[in-house]
Parts: structure tokens; sequence; C-alpha cells
DNA sequence: GTGAAAGCGCTAACAC
DNA sequence: GTGTTAGCGCTTTCAC
């Protein structure tokens, strides 16, 4: 007491000495009762509790993890944490995580590039960390997780399927076969791809408009590709406005499909009397979009909880789950229709 | 050695203890060359900084949070994470934190609820935390800033200002008075208005609304609220095209404007030409929607690092400023325009 | 059921 | 400059 300052100045957060000081019990008494490790004795329990609502007590994480080597916190690696599906899968993992005890970490990893990917990951397992998710939508995803340390439960969020990876995925290919079966069967010849930047050499939207082309033996165009930004869908659709044979096209996100159906409405064409259009997700503003757009509804946020879940039972040993899929639904609206030749109507 | 496993099972990871050994040299060297806090000679540094990277070696934060009693991770409490406004404010902070060696932590707190905010921050104030950013967006973050307690170095992003508290805005009041100016200015007798969900009962971009309207001796017309989902603005859209006098609409934000306008396109009206619609934010797709929407560029991303740049002075003690303001910017497309009797034209 | 003792991986304080 | 010592706030033996 002798050494506390005169005035002012909060005294520190109160620890565990604290609370056992004042319930007049010992200090691993009280950590029975705050982890349930074992049995206390009612009475004794009462008194704990008291003093920790008292105190306004709260465990120290990093102590705790220290002595136990448990960590109750989860990193999550993505390459953007802003864009539609990312910010939905990272919601769907923070709502699952939450649920269960867990705190989440954010690491970025902006680029595919070696240092900046093993900078972030070794800033990432400085945290003492109970599992890792990662987002492998793009290269830097892909990159991040090739890089992690086998001993650390880790799951990848969507990406191709991989063996001996734990792994939750939409069925992207899946779906992609299944609206360009649809756009074949409304009669357009072929339909053409406009591709968001793919995590690797195959895309599951790409691989799947391809067997769809493939098995209806329809000619297969050469893809296009679009960035992340919406607008960058627009110089494409001014592109493909310019070919007459085009009638459908097929595009790798809601997103770009915006941005082609603005390029071809700049180039005098509407939509879908003249070109069909497809987008990708189910973005909550593609039922808004004028017309309302035919697209795939992927649940993102479901993608995180189901990710959670597959690490949550590695890191507990509850379960031995590798695999977790999902296939999106098709969504029709009105951007798609049958072809008609363009000018007619 | 006598007890290490035959086979398989990888070693834990390495300790400073093992690089010191490794190095031939004491561990406070060790910590000396990793911390920068002495001088250690030539020879040893690099004999350690060797160790260390044969080992692998990673320092725990956990262990150096213990004892250091300094954190180098951050947490940002949110309403929500995957909104337009709040992933952007959250990727500023965490490309400002990364910039600067510091972890971000996401709570997110669905309601203002008493008990969810309590377990909340109780649940972050568990880590060790070198500041806390809230994101003052909406009821949970008001409430959640209220039960943060005094002695941590935390910073508010936007809200209506506050005497006494750090906080990084964006000045909506400002921006919405020049839109509605601007509406007006077009020879609108009024501007109707469309809230989002307000962070209290002041919101700032009503606030600036009905200043312009009043210094124009305009009439005030009641407030219409939306809800967060875009699609919530196609019954009010519909609601105001059933009222003749509508010919300005302000919408709280581009999303909901985009669902104002379906709803306004579904009862044959057209913007501009019946009724000028503005939004408030300038979402990527605001400039893709057709007609290309008239609204205010708000820089999230640049709030988020601003409001890490004022916690991080208030962290380090380089200074002590409280405040950052930010005029967002209007954005003139083709959503506004002057008024016509409706169905003229 | 409960307490005493040990120790997790580091940095701080203090000798030399 | 460098090593020795102490100790951060907890959980985990191990006695009793």
């Amino acid at each position: 007491m002798s050494t506390k300052k005169a005035a002012g100045g909060n005294a520190r957060n109160p620890t565990i000495t604290d609370v056992a000081e004042r319930a007049g019990v010992s200090v691993p008494t009280v950590s029975r009762v705050l982890t349930g490790a074992a049995r206390v004795s009612p009475a004794k329990r009462e008194l704990v509790e008291a003093a920790i609502a008292e105190l306004h007590y709260r465990p120290s994480a990093a102590a705790r993890v220290l002595v136990s080597r448990k960590s109750q916190t989860i990193a999550v690696i993505a390459g953007n944490t802003s864009r539609y599906g990312y910010a939905e899968t990272i919601r769907g993992i923070e709502i699952a995580a939450r649920a269960e005890g867990y705190t989440v970490m954010i690491t970025v990893v902006e680029s595919a590039d070696e240092d900046e990917v093993d900078r972030a990951i070794a800033a990432t397992l400085t945290q003492a960390l109970a599992g890792i998710a990662v987002l492998k939508f793009d290269p830097p995803g892909v990159a991040a997780l090739r890089k992690i340390p086998s001993d650390l439960p880790v799951v990848a969020l969507s990406g191709t399927r991989e063996t001996g990876m734990r792994q939750a995925v939409l069925d992207e290919a899946a779906a992609a076969e299944e609206l360009t079966d649809y756009l074949l069967g409304l009669g357009h010849e072929t339909v053409h791809h406009v591709r968001v930047p793919p995590s690797r050499r195959v895309d599951g939207r790409t691989t799947g408009w391809k067997r769809a082309l493939a098995k209806a033996n329809a000619p297969i165009p050469p893809v296009r590709d679009a960035s992340w930004l919406p607008r960058s869908g627009v110089e494409v659709g001014r592109e493909l406005a310019a070919d007459p044979s085009v009638t459908a096209v097929f595009c790798g996100n809601d997103e770009i499909a915006m941005g082609v159906m603005r390029g071809l409405a700049e180039a005098g064409l509407r939509v879908p009397e003249d070109v069909s259009v497809a987008g990708f997700d189910d973005h909550p503003l593609a039922e808004l979009w004028n017309p309302p757009m035919t697209t795939v509804d992927q649940d993102f946020a479901d993608l995180g909880v189901r990710g959670f879940q597959l690490l949550l039972q590695a890191i507990d040993g509850t379960g031995d789950r590798l695999y977790s899929s999902e296939r999106p639904r098709l969504v029709f609206r009105e951007s798609a229709a049958a072809p008609r030749p363009r000018g007619v109507g």
C-alpha cells in the first residue's frame, strides 16, 4: 500500500490474486471456478464469484495462453476484407466463432508476393492461435495457405477442392454449369464468359461454364477478363456489344455483370432483348438492378460458418471431417431471356 | 533428450531459450536484439540473427504482453462488418494498423442490448489491447463506446461530434446540407428524405438536410425510414411515387436510393425526368447504376486510417489530437435534374 | 476439495 | 555490452 500513488491514476486491472485475496481462497481455487477444471465447494465458489463481480475482474488471455498453451482466438487470412463475398464470409466466420467463445483476428495479404506473404504469416503466428481460416478466393489466399505450418489446424474456404486439406466450399463449378445449361436451354447458340480474377489457373465458375458448353457441343468463345472493379466490366461490355454474334454473357460476379450491362447500354443494346446477361453471387443489389438480375445465390456467410465448424472440430478433436460443400442455387430473374436477332423487337 | 518421442510429432515451437542456446548467448541478449531496447555487439547480434533464422523462431506475443504490459493489437468494435461503409472503414483501419505493426481483432456487437454489449466488451478486454476503435455508426456502436473502461485509448469513428472524446469523422451534416442546397438550386420546391437507421436521435445526414431546407424556407416533409436492407427502399419508393408533389428525394445511402428508384420505376416513374433521386456514400455501383447516381463521395477507408492515427498517437503518447474531420465531396451524375411537372416530357 | 509450488516465454532491473 | 535475477498472471502438478 505504501507505494500506491496518493492521487488519481486508475488502479491496474485486478488479477486473479486480487480475487483470491478478496474471496479468502487460494489462487488455484479461483482458477478452478474460472475454468471449471475441477469441483469447488458451493460456498467458496460463491465467494469467488462475488469477488469477481465486485472487482470487475477479467482473466488475462495472455497469461492463460502462456501457461495452458490453449488459445481461444483464430486468425482469418484474406486477400481483402470489404468485397462482397469476402466480407460476408468473414461475417459468417465471426458469428460462428463468437458463438463458441472464440475471438477473431484479421490478417490481410494484399498480394501473392512471397515477402509480403511471409511477413503477414509471421506476424500472425506471433499470436497464440487455436487455428486459422484462409479465404482461398485469390492468389494471395493460395500463397498464404502454403506457408502455414502444418501443426496448426487450418481450414481453406472455397477454392478448388484439394485432397488432404480441410476445406469448406461453395460448389461453383456445378452452379456455373447449371446456369450455362439454363442459358443454352433458352436457345442461345453459345454463352460468352467474363471472368473475375481467378485464384489459380483453374477457376470453378469458368470450369463449369466450359463443361456445359462442351456437353452441348456449343462453340467455346475466348474468355474475357475483368478485374475486381465493377467498372472494369464496362469496357468488356462495349467490346461484347461490337460482336453481333454475342447473345448471352455469363459474368464471374454480379458487380462485373452490372458493369457489362452498362457497357452494353452505352452501345445502345438492351438487356435481355438484345443480349442476355447473368451474374454470380446474388449480391443484395442484384434484385434491384434494372432489369433484375438472373444469377446464382451464393451463401457466403454460411460458407464462413461451415468453415469455422470444420476448424473447431479439428481444434478440439471432436471430429475429423475434412470437407463441407454446398451447391449454390440459381435465381431466375429478368436479365436473361430467349435470344432474338439484334435490332428486331 | 531422453523424454523426446522417438518418432514423428512436430517439436514444439522454439523459444527464446532455444535461440539463446544455439547462439551461445544469454536470453536477455536475444531479447535485446529482438526489441532493439539496448545495444548488442555486432558479433553477437549476428549469431542471434542466424539462430533465429535457422530455428524459424517467432517471439510469443502472449509472453511479451504479459511481462511488458504493452500490446501490439487493437480491437475494432462494430455493429456489422460487411455493409459497405463498415467494411471499408475496417479495411482502412487494418491497412494503417498493419503499416505500424499492429494486429487487429474484430468484435461485432449486433444489438445495443445491454447484456450483449457487456458480454462483447468483456470478451474483448480479456485480450491485452493497445487501444480500441469503435464504429459509432449505429446504436450498438454508441452503446459499446459507453462501456469501454476509460484507461484504454479509444477512438470513435464518425457519429456526431462529442466533446472530450477522441474522434475521426466524416462531416456528413455539411455534405448533406450541400447536397440538399444543390437539389433546391435545381428548382425543386423541397426535398424529401429517406433515412437509414440513425445511430442516435440526431443523424448528421438528416440534420444537414433539414438545415438546408430551413435556410431556404422550404417546407420540411416528414422523414421516411428505411432499414439497412437495400430492398427496404422499394416500398418507400412506391409510397413516394403516390405523392405527386414529390420531385426530389435525398436518400441516406446509395443502396437505399437504388431501392427507392426501383420502387419509383415500378410505379411507372422515371428518374430524373419525373423524380430526382440522390444517394450518399458513392458506393462502387453508384456510377454504374441506370441512371448514374448523384451522390456524396465518402472516403470510409480514409476515415479508418485517420481513426487509427488518432488512436496510435494516444497509444504511444506522440500527440494529443482528439479530432479529425473531413468533408465528403459531392458527385454530380445523372439521377438528379431540374424538376418537370410529372407526366410532361 | 484445497493449497503450495513450479513454471509457461518473455522483458525489466540491476549488477558487473 | 552482457549475464543474473526476478516476476508478469495465470494453470498445472502434487501433496494433503
